[in-house]
DNA sequence: CCAGCGACCGTAAACGTTTACGGAACTATG
DNA sequence: CATAGTTCCGTAAACGTTTACGGTCGCTGG
């Protein structure tokens, strides 16, 4: 005998009252209640989830997916934990389990995706790194299940979302260069058709026009999103003829690998050439310090936790004006890396 | 009509024989078979996971412990996904999932696992982030659920464990220091209690008596294992009245703030003190160089998997040699930052 | 022609829960 | 005392699979 009949039998009462008791039903009597959940901790008892879930339908699971092998996203683990922080901190107070779904380099997204949720493995979702055009949005939209993006796509599918501000980040970030007299001002993408990269050289773009210029593509650098990619772009920017006298980076993790070329080139970030950035662990301990854009990882995560479940029919009323959609601010920290004017040359 | 019900309504055929042609059961007509398959594919079904693994008790799961918060495992960026990677790359030959079990800052670590084991949730566990005395290993193993942890604690159950060699690192860089002439050798320790700061302080105090010195307590540094904690260090070592010439780290993230605090006060690593390492994504871009440990998280993934695998009956036989216990190898690279003798001085 | 066998497949039970339903005991009301 | 209402609890069905068991059919060998 196991399960919930050990436990029925050991209080001599029958299956059905213990569950109601444990799941907090009205019609049980309350001292009744008070001895199933003393038997359920004495016993260490809690109910098997395959059997809870095919029962009802749900397993009281979000998934966050995310793709192991790290090249791919440019996200390190302490991004990621901290949101997953946030998101739990959300969650807990709902009796949910955020499990991390772990999407292997080597195997497509959609299908891992398509298996997962087939399975009837979570109740919601959460997606992150997504592409421009993201098949696996369609896929959930049509199997009507509900989650959460961390990122637009064009392809979207009316589910809520949330988004790192890179068009305010962008436009900050190019009006303040501009006004400090630089006219020729790189950027960085990742060089997958992550939806991020669009999203900010677009407004880039527009920014610069603002102001009567235009983006050089040759002042466009790709590269993988960790320090290689950032060392990498250094060696290239170096090389160019014309040089850019400031440079915009996307991703968090390829400031240590520019500032290694540049260092090593005897050119230095905020002396020779103004660096903007974003926070990092990291970053603090870059020196000259980087100028660049912060935000906090654990209420993100909170918020993306709270949009999702304004999303579920279960959960929606504890979240009454969650919005569907969020573009979330970075906030500027200056640093030294931007410090030159450019009419210094 | 759903599942597996509808696969067999559509093709006539029974549910039994639905099942049996899916799982590759040998009493089924290879005509059949491939019906079966074929409306499969074409209807996206895929087996219930609840249904499943509650008619057969298993899961086709394995669930990997990390904690959220990231300020407690002090591992960097890109640690575990590289190794999860790896991990994978041997489950996918069984069709195994591996998913991340995502324990709070906020929960005991014991009581969530508690949770997730008594929920049947995996049929197998990678812990990592041991403690010396850590109560989850005596709890999986009463249940008697196979797991395999990543680093040793003074409460082994017998389990398999894989570790990373402190041991090797301590000998090797106290070895390597003493050659060069250094006497006044400084370590550093997270300063939970998780289990590798004790086998690592007792190797190097070993090593250290081998050559007649001893250990001065006053130069172990002990702080949170990031950025910030090795800054904190940093300092700390500065404002010693007696610095030491070398210092060893034992965590991958420390190096970036340390070297930070040393070259603000125009202490140059290799120049003016040793430093020895572990290696990171960060670590290539150090400057000067840091002479560190490496390994291929990759394949410490893979050596993880296999030696869960060959203690769990219904994969075993594939991994007829795997060892139940490795101390796992490091290799040093040698960089610029412990290039100084200490006869210098 | 019959026994025996193998190949294939259908039937139904089982896994551990939750929950709709109904019934028993008790209380309140007239 | 009869009736209605309330409180509590037991019964059994249902969720979607897998699998032991047995049955049908066709074939083989005597």
């Amino acid at each position: 005998m196991k399960g919930i009949r050990r436990l029925a039998q050991h209080l001599d009462i029958s299956i059905g009252t213990v569950s109601r008791a444990l799941n907090g039903r009205p019609d049980v009597k309350e001292e009744t209640r008070k001895r199933v959940l003393e038997a359920a901790r004495q016993f260490g008892y809690v109910p098997n989830q395959s059997g809870r879930s095919l029962r009802q339908g749900t397993t009281n699971i979000i998934g966050f997916m995310i793709q192991t092998g790290s090249e791919i996203t440019g996200q390190g683990d302490t991004f990621f934990m901290s949101v997953f922080d946030g998101v739990q901190e959300v969650f807990a107070r709902h009796k949910l389990d955020l499990v991390a779904l772990l999407c292997s380099s080597q195997e497509d997204p959609t299908e891992y995706l398509r298996r997962a949720v087939a399975r009837g493995f979570a109740d919601g979702l959460i997606l992150s790194a997504t592409r421009r055009h993201d098949p696996r949005v369609e896929l959930l939209a049509e199997r009507n299940i509900p989650f959460v993006t961390l990122g637009r796509t064009l392809t979207d599918a009316g589910q809520p979302w949330l988004d790192l501000d890179f068009e305010g980040m962008a436009q900050a970030s190019i009006d303040r260069l501009v006004a400090r007299g630089h006219r020729r001002i790189a950027i960085t993408l990742p060089h997958n058709d992550a939806n991020l990269g669009y999203v900010f050289v677009e407004r880039c773009r527009q920014a610069l026009s603002a102001h009567g210029l235009i983006l050089d593509e040759s002042l466009i650098f790709r590269s993988t999103p960790n320090e290689a990619g950032g060392y990498q772009i250094g060696r290239d920017l170096l090389a160019l003829e014309e040089r850019p006298t400031a440079i915009v980076l996307i991703n968090e993790t390829i400031a240590t690998g520019l500032y290694r070329a540049l260092l090593e080139a005897g050119v230095r970030p905020g002396a020779d050439i103004a660096v903007i950035g974003r926070h990092s662990p990291q970053a603090n301990f870059l020196s000259p310090s980087l100028t660049c854009f912060r935000l906090s990882l654990h209420d993100l995560g909170i918020a993306l936790a709270e949009t999702l479940l304004s999303s579920m029919p279960a959960f929606a009323y504890h979240y009454p004006d969650a919005p569907p959609n969020r573009l979330w601010p970075m906030e500027l920290v200056e640093g030294e890396s931007d410090a030159l004017q450019a009419h210094q040359f």
